[in-house]
DNA sequence: GATGCTATGAAAC
DNA sequence: CTAACGGTTTCATAGCATC
C-alpha cells in the first residue's frame, strides 16, 4: 500500500487501535513454547468453555464459547489443547503492553484487557505505518505478543482497519486507512461484510443484510436518518463514523463504573443455603473491594441464584432481589450482610443451584458523597464512610 | 404530555 | 463412567407508573 503524501482534504485524526492476536493463547505460548503452531483454546472458569481460540483452533473450526466437553472428540482427533485460564497473567502482560504503547502516543485508552487506542493525530501521517511496525516490532521483542494495528480517523474505523490488518496479510499486520486513496479504501471496504464492524452483533447483521446492506461500504452509504429511525441511535453513530464523523471520543481517564457485578458458577451444583451463603460472601467481599478501589459507595444491592438452564429435566428456579440501601455505603460487613438477609428472602430448597451472584449499583463517588455532605451540612457524617442518598 | 423507573436486550471483550 | 455451558459492563429502548 503506498502512503498517500498528498495533503488530506479534512482536518482528519489518526487513531490506531493495537490489539494482541488471540490474546490468552499468546500469554500462554510466551511461557511454553511447545504450544505454539498446535491448536490451542483456553478455557472459562471451571474449565466450561473456550473463550480464546489459537489460529490453528479457529481453523478447525472450534467456536468462540463452546463449551470444552463438547469440544473432547474433535480436540482428541486433532490434539487441540485446553489450557485453564490464567487471569493473573493475563492481568500482568496486559500491563506490559499497556505501558509500552503509552510511550507512542500521550493520548491512550485502554479500552480492554488486549486493546488499546491511541490518538496519533498531529504525527506525521505518511509515517504512521512505520510508526506501526515499531510498535508491533517492540511489543513482540519485550513482551513475545503478537499484536496487529489498525488506523482510522474515527474509533470504529480503527476498529475495521485493525482487523483488515489481522485478516489480510498484504498489510504485515499494519493498516492505516488514512493512508489509502479513497477508491482504494472503498474497493477494500466493498469486500468486507457488515457484521465485521464495531457494534454490529449477531442480531443487527442478519437485519442489515435482509435489508440490502451486505458490506462496509453498504452501510457507510446508508441513510443515518432512515437507519436511527428503524434501529437506533447506536447504529446513525456507527454510520457516521464509518464517514470520518467523529461521534465516539477518546476516554483517556475511564469513568468510574456505574454498576459493579460479581458471580460465579460453580464447579458442581450445590443445594444448601450455607453453601450458598458462603459463596454470596465471598463475591461480595469481591464486589466491595472494585467498589473502594474506585472510590464509590453503593445505593443498592442485587442478590441472584439461579439453577442451570442447561439442565432441562431438572426443576428450573431463578429469582434475584433488588435491596435500596437507605444511605450509600463501601463497607464490606454492612453489604455482606444486605446480601444474606436478601439470599435469605429469595432461596428455596431443594434446588440444584448452578450460579449466583450480587451486583452493587446506584453507585456515588467519593467526589460526590463529599459534595453530598457539603450540601447537607453534615448530616449523617459519622466516620466518614457513610453519606445520604438524595 | 412529559418525565422517571425498571426490566430487558444487544453488544462488546 | 457420565455429565459437563463465562463474567462484566454499558447503552438504548419499551413498557409502565407518576406527576
Amino acid at each position: 500500500m503506498k502512503e498517500n503524501d498528498m495533503p488530506l482534504p479534512h482536518p482528519t485524526r489518526s487513531i490506531a487501535l493495537i490489539d494482541v492476536n488471540n490474546f490468552y493463547v499468546s500469554c500462554e505460548r510466551v511461557f511454553n513454547p511447545k504450544l505454539v503452531g498446535v491448536p490451542v483454546v483456553v478455557l472459562s472458569n471451571n474449565d466450561g468453555c473456550a473463550v480464546a481460540r489459537s489460529n490453528e483452533a479457529k481453523a478447525l473450526g472450534v467456536p468462540m464459547g463452546e463449551p470444552w466437553f463438547k469440544l473432547k472428540d474433535l480436540a482428541k482427533q486433532h490434539g487441540i489443547i485446553g489450557l485453564s485460564s490464567n487471569y493473573a497473567l493475563y492481568a500482568d502482560m496486559s500491563n506490559r503492553v499497556m505501558s509500552i504503547l503509552r510511550e507512542y502516543s500521550p493520548d491512550q485508552e485502554v479500552y480492554s484487557i488486549d486493546e488499546s487506542f491511541l490518538d496519533l493525530t498531529g504525527f506525521q501521517s505518511r509515517d504512521l505505518i512505520s510508526y506501526g511496525q515499531h510498535m508491533r516490532k517492540r511489543i513482540l521483542k519485550w513482551t513475545g505478543l503478537p499484536v496487529c494495528v489498525g488506523i482510522g480517523s474515527t474509533k470504529t474505523l480503527a476498529k475495521l482497519a485493525n482487523h483488515c490488518a489481522k485478516k489480510r496479510p498484504v498489510f504485515n499486520s499494519v493498516c492505516n486507512f488514512n493512508a489509502m486513496l479513497p477508491t482504494e479504501l472503498e474497493h477494500l471496504l466493498c469486500q468486507i461484510d457488515v457484521g465485521e464492524i464495531w457494534g454490529i452483533g449477531r442480531k443487527l447483521a442478519p437485519k442489515l443484510q435482509a435489508l440490502g446492506f451486505n458490506t462496509v461500504q453498504d452501510l457507510k452509504r446508508a441513510n443515518p436518518d432512515r437507519l436511527r429511525q428503524q434501529f437506533s441511535v447506536v447504529l446513525e453513530k456507527t454510520i457516521h463514523e464509518l464517514n470520518g464523523t467523529v461521534c465516539i471520543d477518546l476516554e483517556e481517564i475511564s469513568p468510574p463504573k456505574q454498576q459493579i457485578m460479581s458471580s460465579r458458577s460453580f464447579g458442581q451444583p450445590i443445594r444448601d443455603y450455607n453453601s450458598l451463603a458462603e459463596s454470596i460472601t465471598l463475591y461480595m467481599s469481591s464486589a466491595a473491594v472494585k467498589l473502594r478501589r474506585q472510590q464509590s459507595f453503593a445505593g443498592s444491592v442485587h442478590v441472584f441464584i439461579r439453577t442451570s438452564p442447561f439442565k432441562q429435566d431438572a426443576p428450573q428456579y431463578s429469582n434475584g432481589i433488588t435491596i435500596p440501601l437507605p444511605s450509600a455505603t463501601d463497607n464490606t460487613m454492612q453489604l455482606v450482610n444486605i446480601a444474606l438477609w436478601g439470599l435469605k428472602q429469595i432461596y428455596r430448597p431443594n434446588y440444584d443451584y448452578a450460579k449466583a451472584g450480587v451486583m452493587l449499583s446506584e453507585l456515588v463517588t467519593a467526589q460526590g458523597v463529599q459534595n453530598d455532605l457539603f450540601s447537607q451540612s453534615g448530616a449523617n457524617a459519622e466516620n466518614g464512610k457513610n453519606c445520604t442518598l438524595s
